[in-house]
RNA sequence: GCCGAAGUGGUGGAAUUGGUAGACACGCUGUCUUGAGGGGGCAGUGGCGAAAGCCGUGCCGGUUCGAGUCCGGCCUUCGGCACCA
């Protein structure tokens, strides 16, 4: 089943969704702090501020407040965070990344007196709340915008904090600046004067906006102060082999083991306790109570561009934002504006925008923002279920299908993508529409397809890329990149790292020519072969020769077979009992990789292994040449959902009628894996000195005793006594001696 | 900066539960087949060494009879950091 997001019988139902959520007040309406681009007058992407500066203009970007619509993903905090445990299907690593990025931390909220505008903050570390000595507040704070108000140094820092883009990686990476407020704000339990600043480490969209600054306990702040000479005090006692500097941070100040010091009545109290203690006397004086912060943010889905699906929100100069009536939905997007990369052209599509008030009947402007792509993505996979049902969003096939059994993506799409899909479904849920909370019962992350870039930098600054297909590269000795020219012009261009293929770099290789060259079952094979599914891979067809080969092989032993003119191409053949032995090994151990642990590059390499002994085998009886078609069936049964067309003919050459994929798959025959004799491994103080062979199963005392008397074990036993003896039944022997 | 991963021959990778490091392939070397080319067969291919053997899984240290695998610290690379999707 087909369906695309940008059709308005999909989109549609984003709006209808989008409406019955700002009923509910799940979706409302808040500023929210973008990049703008000075010269274009136009809002950017984080991707598209390089160096803090837009990337078509080369203009220092300044961070600007505008209305955004946003949804309460905070309020599933918890249950998205709790139902993580439950999801056994997923890997680890996405699992904690996803625990992290909501980040749930327990501290206390506290209020510290400042003139007529108290200032609210919340800490991890309320027992260290007698080390506090100064308040930062972030530049977009409040009180930060009040002072400013008289005080024009403090305008001018303000100012410049609004420089540079508005990403936490931009912001955490930045240098650490800050100015004092001239403010003082009264420590709730010692009384003491504190000075408030301005600091631009400090997130307005965490927490509070504000924080109370322990620099003897947390490094951002330790460092703060030590460049601005504000006063450290050291409230938690460290460990006896660290010592207190002043200078110099140290992993152990931020640790939570010590004991409170320094802090008067609450001296002696493990952080535990005085957190406890220090909370309970704060509630005391309603200052401050204990909280549940989380990191996770609500989910802005406002986006100033025109290929999108639009909000379904009319602004009426007398009745506000008024929502699209249902019966008017869908609101579609005119296909035919052509961008000019310098703001969204809905603003300027009279017909678009032009329109009336729903409520009052007078004119009235359409909102021309369009929702964030991930709102298509966050259910597409439900609407799988239904695509011919034009009524309603889902229906009652979408909870006969629901959840999705195997969902496969890459990586990057380990927060973002997966979290507001799982919180989507849960809001679907909330409304009646579907009756599971998690979308994606199993989950298989595949790693990066990464690429080599390339590129030119023009004048400005502006970047151009190229296709790794149209460079050509003149390698050192040891392989690496000593030139990159493109081929279509012979000069150089300058090759930028290896990084995931995507449009942006436009490093992305179209498979076709290899496709067109070798056929697909070959491409797909050696696709699967590279690596497994979850790695990173930096692409080459370096070695697709591999893969053709192979399959050559194959096409040529079967035929051989068929008709009975299987060469003796000399090399060591296996015998019968071995061959068919190791034939439903591999049969095992293939069925196990491609169905449990999705690792095709090995169940691949298995298949070869055995198709390598294959071909040596030696038909010399009626009874061999049985073994060998069964041998040849189960090769191509094996490797059939890899390469198909292949697999689909030499079935049919192996004399059959039907479709290989309605065979099922081979069975192991457990008789045939056992065997009569092991090779067991002895080793001596640590290292392998010989093998011996045994029956399965052997009893200790016997093998121990064949170790003992192995020919080069007995020279490395001379003149050493035997301290100890290991015995791993079926596999290895370890003898200590010395 | 923070969160999550990865690092093994010349190359892609294997080693599934702490038990023979380098499976399978690419490349390379030798050799045979072939009018040539291409294709194919056989043998070899981690380093050092004549051999016995020694060394070897990013770096430093530890646990263990035994470590690629576990623990502590570091380095490098990749993914994500909320407007790339």
């Amino acid at each position: 089943r087909e369906l695309a997001t940008c059709d308005p019988e999909y989109y549609r139902w984003n709006q209808w969704f989008f409406l019955k959520l700002l009923e509910k007040e799940v979706a409302y309406l808040k500023t929210g702090t973008v990049n703008w681009d000075p010269v274009d007058q136009t809002v950017l992407a984080n991707e598209q501020v390089v160096d803090g500066r837009g990337w078509r203009t080369g203009a220092v970007v300044e961070k600007r407040e505008i209305p955004m619509y946003y949804l309460r993903i905070t309020d599933y905090a918890d249950e998205l965070l709790a139902a993580l445990d439950d999801l056994s299907g997923w890997p680890e690593r996405v699992r904690t990344m996803q625990a992290n990025w909501i980040g749930r931390s327990e501290g206390a909220e506290i209020v510290f007196a400042c003139g007529d505008h108290p200032i609210k903050v919340f800490t991890t570390r309320p027992d260290t709340l007698i080390g506090a000595t100064y308040m930062a507040v972030a530049p977009e704070h409040p009180l930060a915008m009040k002072a400013a108000e008289s005080d024009a140094a403090l305008a001018d820092f303000i100012a410049e904090c609004q420089k540079g883009g508005v990403s936490e990686a931009d912001i955490a990476t930045q240098e650490k600046r800050g100015m004092d407020t001239g403010l003082k704000a009264i420590h709730p339990l010692t009384g003491d004067e504190l000075p408030v600043w301005v600091a631009n480490y400090v997130l307005m969209g965490y927490g509070e906006g504000a924080i109370m600054a322990v620099p003897a306990h947390d490094e951002r702040d330790f460092e703060f102060a030590n460049q601005y000479g504000l006063t450290i005090r050291q409230v938690v006692s460290l460990p006896d082999d660290v010592s207190w500097d002043e200078t110099t941070w140290h992993e152990a100040y931020a640790a939570k083991d010590g004991t409170l010091v320094n802090s008067g009545p609450y001296d002696g109290l493990s952080c535990a306790e005085g957190q406890q203690a220090i909370v309970a006397d704060l509630a005391a004086q309603a200052a401050g109570q204990g909280r549940i912060q989380f990191r996770l943010r609500d989910w802005g889905i406002s986006r100033q561009r025109y290929w999108g699906c639009p909000i379904p929100i009319i602004h009426c100069p007398d009745c506000g934002a008024v929502p699209v009536p249902e019966e008017d939905l869908p609101v579609r997007l005119p296909e035919d504006l052509v961008p000019d990369g310098a703001g969204n052209p809905l603003n300027r599509c009279e017909d678009f925008v032009n329109t009336t008030c729903p409520k009052c009947g007078s004119a009235a402007r359409r909102e021309t923002d369009t929702m964030d792509t991930f709102v298509d993505s966050s259910w597409y996979f439900l609407r799988y279920t239904c695509t011919d049902n034009n009524e309603a969003m889902v229906d009652e096939q979408t909870s006969a299908w629901m959840p999705v059994d195997q969902y496969i993506g890459g990586i990057e799409h380990a927060i973002l993508h997966l979290l507001y899909a799982r919180f989507w479904t849960r809001l679907m849920r909330d409304e009646g529409q579907v009756k599971v909370a998690e979308p994606f019962a199993r989950l298989l992350t595949q790693g990066m397809v990464l690429a080599e870039t390339y590129y030119r930098q023009d004048d400005s600054g502006r970047k151009q890329w190229f296709n790794p297909a149209d460079v050509d590269i003149e390698r050192d000795e040891k392989g690496g990149i000593r030139r990159a020219i493109l081929a279509s012009d012979g000069e150089e261009v300058v090759p930028g790292g290896i990084e995931k293929m995507a449009k942006s770099k436009n490093n992305g290789v179209d498979p076709q020519a290899l496709v067109d060259h070798y056929g697909a079952d070959t491409v797909r094979l050696f696709s699967m072969f590279a690596a497994p599914p979850e790695q990173s891979l930096e692409w080459s067809d370096a070695g697709v020769e591999g893969a053709w080969r192979f399959l050559r092989r194959l096409w040529a032993g079967v035929h051989a077979h068929v008709n009975g003119t299987a060469s003796d191409g000399g090399g060591k053949a296996l015998e019968a009992k071995e061959l068919r032995r190791l034939l439903h090994e591999t049969i095992g151990k293939t069925g196990d990789d491609f169905g449990r642990r999705y690792t095709f590059n090995t169940a691949i390499a298995a298949i070869m292994e055995f198709s390598n002994h294959l071909l040596r085998f030696k038909v010399e009886s009626d009874q061999d040449r049985a073994l060998a078609q069964e041998a040849w069936e189960g090769v191509v049964r094996l490797i059939a959902p890899v390469t198909p067309h292949i697999s689909e003919s030499l079935w049919r050459e192996l004399g059959h009628e039907d479709s290989v994929f309605d065979t099922g798959w081979p069975a192991v025959d457990e008789s045939a894996l056992v065997r009569d004799q092991i090779t067991m491994v002895v080793q001596v103080n640590g290292k392998v000195r010989g093998r011996i062979e045994t029956a399965p199963g052997s009893d200790k005392a016997k093998v121990e005793a064949a170790a003992l008397a192995e020919s080069n074990v007995a020279r490395f036993l001379e003149g050493l006594t035997v301290r100890k003896v290991i015995v791993v039944p079926d596999k290895l022997v370890s003898i200590v001696a010395n």
